[in-house]
DNA sequence: CGACGATTTGAATAGGATCAATGGGAGTGG
DNA sequence: CCACTCCCATTGATCCTATTCAAATCGTCG
């Protein structure tokens, strides 16, 4: 691979820890490839057999069963994805696709549990990593069982411009399409809800979005940062 | 502790691999207790002090926002619960109930840390056990997602036939109220779910449901190992 | 036997999905 | 630069699922 992807990729709280030369071991044996966009990357069922690295470009993570379909979520750089089906050496549970050309990183996942096995400060930073993931996932399962589509828009919304700077403005950092999906809804009902939200400041113009009354949104998405907390 | 219970501990995944001083130092620290039933044992948001392991009885997670709440999970012997919070030194991301008068392990968050910080072995099982738990909150949401609720109910009709031995016959787990809110769905609407499978084959009386027709209730479930699999 | 909680049933409502049709850019080709 | 096309998003109408509220029934435990 490229030298000058690896500062970014080593910088990964994943991989910072480990040992020069496990890392250097790590990088020998992975591959560095430019993909198109919607390109179906990793089907869900398929053997683990690479642990991926976006870095750059974007990537849904979605499943499909019974003919349909539904997105699970979105990796951004600098992110990995599957790695528990990697280090159990299990199937994939999640397919995957490129939202745009992207750059991808692919290590073999026998090289993974390879050194995992052997690199304890890589193995404590898996556990962490995992963790992390672990998190996320139980946040998404609270939010869809807890709160109705709207309030899940409300405080995606929020989350969203906390993350950007809480300007006032957002972009959505994917279609509404996509997002209706993320959020288990339909595009229609996304766009309903997007109405709904019009009495509490939400104005939308493509996928830019401003907020003109934070303290109304609030109120009615109640955000928690046990569902919508970044780490916590 | 009482040693008594030390090998069925001592068997667990978690802890079969890790050295025998370092379970002694673990189980040294460790509280064992027995609770009534519908005890809150922990409350999510509150700092991650142990790690609880179930000997005896059952313990329900669960979760609650805005006056909402719904059951996450059921965890019973012998397995464990909230470990990513405890790895993490985080809150806790759900509430933990006795649904009957259950015995627990409780480890001191600080010693499990301690101890994965020195034992490769144990921090390889953590790792094991913590991407099992990932994986299962995976299938759980793709189960949300993608399905109805008849569709939810039959497939984890099938899957407790298929753990109880594939008889003809099975037993709930659970109260049918904690049911359905596992399932993602209210006491009336699992009553309903119930009546709509009738005509495959689902006969209820009280907690013990026989399947007579298996074949139409998998043709209707359409069960997915990679939702409704033990291990996949 | 009586009381309580859990479950079931019924009726009305709300929330979301589906189907169909329209509007609105972004990109393409003339 | 403009017209065309295509895909995405929106809107409307309707249907279906699931929730809510209310009441009846069942079963269990004192």
């Amino acid at each position: 691979m490229r030298s000058s992807d690896l500062p970014e990729v080593r910088s990964l709280e994943l991989f910072e820890s480990m040992s020069d030369s496990n890392f250097e071991a790590l990088m020998q044996a992975a591959y560095l490839q430019t993909f198109p966009a919607q390109l179906e990357l990793i089907t869900e069922g398929d053997p683990a057999d690479f642990l991926y690295v976006v870095i750059e470009g974007c990537v849904e993570l979605f499943a499909r069963t019974n003919g349909r379909e539904s997105t699970m979520g979105m990796v951004r750089p600098v992110g990995t994805f599957i790695l528990a089906a990697v280090l159990k050496d299990a199937v994939y549970l999640m397919s995957a696709r490129t939202c745009q050309r992207s750059k991808l990183l692919m290590v073999p996942s026998e090289n993974i549990r390879d050194i995992f096995q052997r690199d304890e400060a890589f193995a404590r930073a898996i556990v962490v990593e995992l963790a992390n993931c672990y998190r996320t996932v139980v946040k998404e399962h609270k939010d869809l069982k807890l709160r109705t589509a709207v309030e899940r828009l409300a405080n995606r919304l929020l989350r969203y411009h906390t993350d950007q700077g809480g300007t006032g403005m957002l972009e959505l950092p994917q279609d509404k399409r996509t997002l209706a999906s993320l959020l288990g809804m339909t595009p229609e009902n996304l766009s309903r809800a997007f109405n709904t939200l019009k009495p509490y400041g939400v104005v939308v113009r493509g996928n830019k979005i401003s907020l003109d009354d934070l303290e109304a949104l609030s109120t009615l998405a109640k955000p928690n940062p046990l569902i919508d907390g970044r780490d916590t």
